[in-house]
DNA sequence: ACAAAAGTGTTAAACATACACCCATGT
DNA sequence: ACATGGGTGTATGTTTAACACTTTTGT
């Protein structure tokens, strides 16, 4: 029995959505093992920092964003999923709205999350589960409006939901069910030049809790 | 900057029902600090044992039982969260079949999780957590199961969820919702030497994935 | 005969689903 | 005038919630 110390990371699973598709950010590996290969980006965890510290770090970092949905995902620790050494990684996971990131250059972009390459070390299988864990927040929690702007149109909050579940849903029992929860409320203002009618544009209700049962 | 390991434990929420009570299990500390106080049973993880082997390992010393549903719930990892030097735990949570378990002498010892005592440590708030996953599972999953024996009767099975959940349930809405989601099969068994009418014996239907919408 | 828990149906309200047309704007 | 997306209502089936009495056994 060694009861050595392992090593402890952080990974952020970072999701958008960018052209219409659900993605999420990868830096490419400078090093073996899995050099060139994106990964999730991550770090280890200063001594004196907490967890979730740690994560919004590694968030800004990339992102330049602080103020965004995250939380905490799974702990990852198999013995041999760093074939140099024994690394445990906290993941974390992310939602942000695009137009207010700027990817910091060092080699980070943006992969759809349906169609992407193959990642470094056991990252595919945490990205799986992150998605896993991103549909279930939309069903039941306000998570969708992360990655929307301050103010946005219904067709906007539908099309988050219809973009991570890769499905369509039908436009007025959506609007029915998001009125019915109060989910959000009217701003008083419309949607300007556009070429066909413009749409009520609505805020987050700042009341209702985090827990909802959407869909 | 300092880069440092920290230690990594794995501490395990194990939950029974014991005298008609959501009960979990926890060792009196031996050493300070916290001396004395009952604590989440624990331990570092091996250099070569996966974090759910960790969490295994520890169940099995405690109670016996190794068979029974486990699951990661959450990583704890606040810096001061140890007062000696900074640790990181990856909590599990456990529910077994009380029947089933014999707690190993060294001051392991059931405690109500309403009404329970201080714990050591930052354990209290890892009960509560765990507790509400608890519930969560609960209610979309099949987990109730793990409470009860291999037969048991409907009323037995509404009891778990009255005791978890901390309420009542009416008795013919609870028996329609189990049985139009076809969690159980009849045994073809009844319940014997009962001073009343005997009851129905049923097992857990294998054919019924984990998650299911049950309350 | 009594005590104790088992077992069973109906009704009303809320919710989910499927579905098609007119509206307001820019070009 | 046309193209584009915005916006709305109804009907049907399903699900939930509230509610009380009879049955079977042991003592």
């Amino acid at each position: 029995m060694a009861f050595e110390d392992p090593a402890v990371t952080v990974d952020v699973i970072i999701f958008t959505i960018k052209d219409g598709r659900l993605q999420l950010l990868c830096v490419q590996r400078e090093n073996e093992p899995f050099k060139g290969d994106p990964a999730l980006p991550g770090g280890f965890i200063d001594i004196n920092e907490s967890l979730e510290t740690a994560a919004t770090r590694i968030l800004e970092e990339k992102t330049g964003v602080t103020d965004v949905y995250l939380e905490q995902l799974y702990t990852f620790g198999d013995p041999d999923r760093d074939p140099r050494k024994r690394v445990i990684t906290v993941s974390y996971f992310a939602i942000v709205n695009h137009d207010d990131v700027t990817v910091s250059g060092d080699d980070a972009d943006w992969y759809p999350v349906r169609d992407r390459p193959d990642l470094a070390f056991d990252h595919d299988s945490i990205v799986s589960y992150a998605n896993q864990r991103l549909q279930w927040k939309l069903e039941y929690t306000t998570a969708a409006f992360s990655f929307l702007p301050e103010q946005f149109t219904m067709s906007d909050l539908q099309k988050v939901y219809e973009t991570v579940f890769d499905r369509s849903f039908d436009k007025r029992n959506f609007r029915r069910k998001i009125k019915k929860l109060d989910l959000v409320e009217d701003t008083g203002t419309k949607t300007e030049n556009v070429s066909h009618r413009p749409a009520t544009l609505y805020r987050p209700n700042k009341d209702v809790g985090e827990i909802v049962e959407i869909l």
